[in-house]
DNA sequence: ATATTTTGTTAAGCATATCTAACAAATGTT
DNA sequence: AACATTTGTTAGATATGCTTAACAAAATAT
């Protein structure tokens, strides 16, 4: 019952829940952080989006059980919620670390860029990329070395066979640094 | 005039073409390798997906541009389009070697993870990806020392306040080797 | 308590991408 | 040449998510 590879493609719409739906109850999390409640319009306000639009994602995602709604009608993030936010959270964190410290991103950059992947990853991925994290960024003799030593990198593409892609135009051989 | 921060999430959508249209690029370059031409039907059977679907899509990529058609309806590539699909997998052969190298996912894994993600990055990230991997992989005594402790490396979170995830409850907290 | 503003919902429209079914055009078979 | 199959296109359906416009309900102001 393994995976058909020739669907492995298909992988990247059948997420649980979609970029979006994802960024409202990451909307919910920041709003009760920094006000302590969090209504459809503040979401709107947040994302940018009609209160509309909002209104009918917060509809699916209370019916999903990700989102609980107050007698007032506050909103709040169900166990569920907290948790997905919590793993999105964690991977975004260590996604924009490892673009900042290991690829010398900006820090803008690696915001933008770990908000396009960071729901993405699987749980594996995220926690062996905090592995690496952690060990990268702990200070040991052997890391410094080799931190150093990668600042003054600079490949030259020797065209291994390694890489399908070297067969055509490959980004190795016009990288400069 | 820069980004507005607001919308950064929105970026995931604004991408030149959607992942669906990339992986039509991308069954067009696999067959014309495989099998000299391409036509509709087998990007249909490639990507299994229907006929029509194909159709549809084939149709709006040759409207922009990345897709030439035969007299006989054999598709082709336009230069547009072999950049994008040379751009593509450069990236997929980039971070499935990070996933698999660095991070040690299974084959599989590796190139599930790489496929939700490819056409994500950005040229800078892939290209500093690179030059990451360049080294990693380059066999100096530094590295070697590196990639060793590495291995025998067991993170465990100390609770720092670099990520805000962690006042949550983060990954950092519940990661085993 | 009446009027105004804010908030949330619903309806209708647009765009994407998928499907099935029906049909046309091209290929292949006998 | 006539029939059968394969291939490509089109039409109609579903599902997502966004928009604006209209409306109802709730909160605020006078």
């Amino acid at each position: 019952m393994g995976i058909i590879m020739k669907d492995v493609w298909k992988k990247f719409e059948q997420t649980e829940l979609t970029h979006s739906s994802i960024h409202h109850l990451l909307a919910i999390n920041s709003l009760l952080k920094e006000h302590g409640y969090s209504r459809s319009v503040d979401i709107a306000h947040h994302l940018n989006i009609s209160r509309s639009s909002v209104s009918v994602t917060v509809t699916k995602l209370r019916d999903k059980g990700f989102v609980r709604e107050d007698k007032n009608r506050f909103l709040n993030l169900s166990k569920k919620g907290e948790e997905l936010v919590n793993s999105v959270l964690s991977k975004r964190c260590i996604v924009e670390q490892f673009f900042r410290e290991v690829l010398d991103l900006s820090s803008q950059e690696a915001e933008i860029e770990a908000c396009k992947v960071e729901h993405l990853l699987s749980e594996p991925t995220g926690k062996k990329l905090i592995t690496f994290m952690g060990y990268f960024l702990s200070g040991q003799p052997d890391v410094v070395k080799f931190r150093k030593g990668l600042e003054a990198f600079n490949y030259v593409c020797t065209s291994t066979k390694e890489c399908d892609a070297c067969e055509l135009d490959c980004f190795f051989k016009h990288n400069g640094r």
